[in-house]
DNA sequence: TCAGTACTAGACTGATCAGTACTATGCTGT
DNA sequence: ACAGCATAGTACTGATCAGTCTAGTACTGA
């Protein structure tokens, strides 16, 4: 019989050989954003993973193998979140309006633990992996203020925006609402991760700022 | 007989001891950077001090302590730079050029391989040594807003700039400026640091559009 | 039911590394 | 020139760790 049903004990359904793997999988996702390329230790990925050593090694063949493997997929999963969400958005009339949901909402998606401490290992490893700090960049900061240029290119279309380099446009937009949490955060801890309440404060100013510049004259 | 021509051989003056202790903090310095806490070996160290592993322990009591002394040093050093810059800068009519020259100083300042690397480093050992990576944040970009926030408030007493809230302006005008080429150089690597006259680029843009929220109406 | 595959448990290798111990040697101030 | 301290050189401890090996055990698919 196919296996229909076991996929909602685990996350990952398939036969047991998926199930370990996806379950060295997760504890690896924690050791290494805990502890940091260096730091972890494929043993206590074993461990945690309630997997041998040797299974572990049967599904990845190295320590790098492994946290290549995990910062990809998670860097992909961040990615695709931030797309999704703006194509959630409706462009209604008010353009303040719909910035400032768009800031909120990737502010939401950067600032999060989790997101946090992928950047912070990722950076760490820039040195010994520098293609995987590349891809962070292109499928992170780089995919996003792509699509925001397309966006404003449309809302500047309709007449809403006044700009000359979209790019440009974008990069001011992002860091605008961005820089600030994210790199306080970044060097003082996940405890400065601000508060939603805050958050909408940076998506506000930054936007009033940006419309100064950027906006119908 | 004192010692007064032979610290021009070496950064250091004094003893045999002052001149062996600069020459592992210079050692260490270069080592920590280029592999990190974890990646740096104390063996490694004392060889390109040419100094006896003995005498780096009698010098720094364990490698924490020494790499909380380099980090501790180094970010108080770029600090002083930034404030130094400032200071130099006149404050005549132009608001624009004034601003610019103000910004392109602090890229700089902060776009430069070695201090990158610091931020590299210090963001990878958060969770090993919180209270380093939050001094670097004080000594750093919070310093460098709050020597910003004063110095706007006192263009805005001119009358040369419309601000309601210093710090947020500060942050507006800090980020605006830096965060695109160092977000982007901290992930992509040292080889993305822009030339000068691409840092050119980024300060005037970056005038240009604060001048449009903060600059007079 | 049975064959083949995945997994377990734990020992093991070889290497690295922080920090110490110890002896011999150089340097420095007086 | 001499006493005293810093340093060199090097070996050593104890621990960790990536990756392998082996022999036995559970699971899976036909």
């Amino acid at each position: 019989m196919e296996p229909k049903d076991e996929d909602a004990e685990q996350a990952a359904g398939g036969g047991r050989s998926s199930r370990k793997r996806a379950a060295i999988l997760e504890a690896a996702t924690n050791v290494f954003l805990r502890d940091g390329y260096l730091g972890a230790s494929m043993d206590e990925i074993a461990a945690l993973s309630v997997v041998s050593k040797q299974t572990v090694y049967k599904h990845f063949s190295s320590k790098e193998a492994l946290f290549v493997e995990i910062v990809s997929s998670m860097t992909d999963r961040a990615g695709d979140v931030v797309r999704d969400e703006v194509s959630e958005l409706d462009e209604c009339g008010d353009v303040a309006a719909y910035l400032e949901a768009y800031a909120y909402r990737q502010l939401s998606v950067v600032l999060t633990p989790r997101v946090m401490q992928l950047r912070r290992v990722v950076i760490a490893e820039v040195g010994r992996f520098p293609e995987l700090a590349k891809v962070l960049y292109e499928r992170g900061p780089a995919r996003a203020m792509h699509l925001l240029a397309g966006l404003l290119e449309r809302l500047a279309g309709r007449g809403l925006l006044v700009i000359d380099d979209y790019r440009t446009a974008a990069s001011h937009f992002n860091w605008l609402v961005m820089a600030e949490p994210l790199n306080r955060a970044m060097l003082v801890g996940d405890e400065a991760i601000p508060k939603p309440v805050e958050l909408r404060r940076f998506a506000s100013e930054g936007v009033r700022v940006f419309l100064a510049a950027y906006g119908k004259r």
